[in-house]
DNA sequence: CTACATATATCGGTGACCGGCATATGTCTG
DNA sequence: CAGACATATGCCGGTCACCGATATATGTAG
C-alpha cells in the first residue's frame, strides 16, 4: 500500500466524507505535505471500491453540486489496522537499526 | 517510498551488507512477509545509488563468488529516519481515527 | 550429474500515481 | 455582467517502482 492510499483510508477512519473533502483531509494529516490529485483521488477511490475497502455511503446535492459520500467498509478498517501495525513494526526496526550503527559522525568517540 | 524501498534501507541500517544477504535480511525484517526478486532488489540498488542514497562499499570474492557490499550513505540515513518519523505519525493519527469510529459492530453498547 | 543455495544482472509487463484537461455551479469583486 | 476563485467530480496519457521470468556462474550435497 503507498502512502497516498494509506492517508486516504486514514481520512475516511473516523467518519464518512465526499471527495473534495478527502483532499482536504489528506493535505492537514500530512501537515501539508501530501495534496493529492483528483486523478489519484477518485482512481484510488475506484480502486478501493472494487477491492471492497470502501463504498459510496450515500449521494447528495449541496448547493446545487453533487457529492458522493464515501465510507471505510469492514475489510478496509481491517486493512487499515494491520497496515499500521506493520508500518509501525518496520519503523521501530529501522530506528533500533540507526541507533546501532558503529560509525556516528564523530559522536561516541 | 514504497515498502520494498523502506525495507531495503532498514536492511542496510545497521551494517553494510551485499546483495543476496539483503534479501534473506528483508525476509527476516518482514517476518517472512516480503521476499524481494532479485529485479526489484538490483534495480532499487541502482536507483538508490543514482539519488545518492546508498554507496558500494567494497567488492569482495568469497568461495570464489564475487559480491558488491552495499552501505547506506549519509543522504540514506536521513531519508531513512525522516521516513520512519513520517510513517509513526500517519500510524498514530490512523489508530486514533479508527478509536473515533462511531458504530463499532456492536461493541461498546 | 543433478539439484539446490549462493550471488549478480537484465528485460518486458503491470499498475499506482502524477499532471493536465474538461465540466459545472456558487460566490465574491469590480 | 465579466472574471476569478472555491467547490466538486471525472477522464486520459505518461512515468516509474515493482514483479516475474530468464540468464549466468560457482560451491556443496545427494
Amino acid at each position: 500500500m503507498q502512502e497516498p492510499t494509506l492517508l486516504l483510508l486514514t481520512a475516511l477512519a473516523d467518519e464518512p466524507r465526499h471527495g473534495y473533502a478527502l483532499m482536504q483531509e489528506v493535505v492537514e494529516i500530512s501537515n501539508g505535505r501530501v495534496r493529492l490529485r483528483t486523478g489519484t483521488l477518485y482512481g484510488a477511490l475506484e480502486r478501493l471500491q472494487r477491492e471492497g475497502m470502501v463504498r459510496v455511503e450515500r449521494e447528495e446535492v449541496v448547493d446545487g453540486r453533487a457529492r458522493k459520500v464515501y465510507a471505510l467498509a469492514e475489510p478496509g478498517v481491517t486493512a487499515l489496522a494491520e497496515e499500521t501495525a506493520r508500518l509501525r513494526a518496520v519503523a521501530t526496526e529501522a530506528e533500533r537499526r540507526l541507533a546501532l550503527r558503529p560509525g556516528l559522525k564523530g559522536a561516541t568517540a
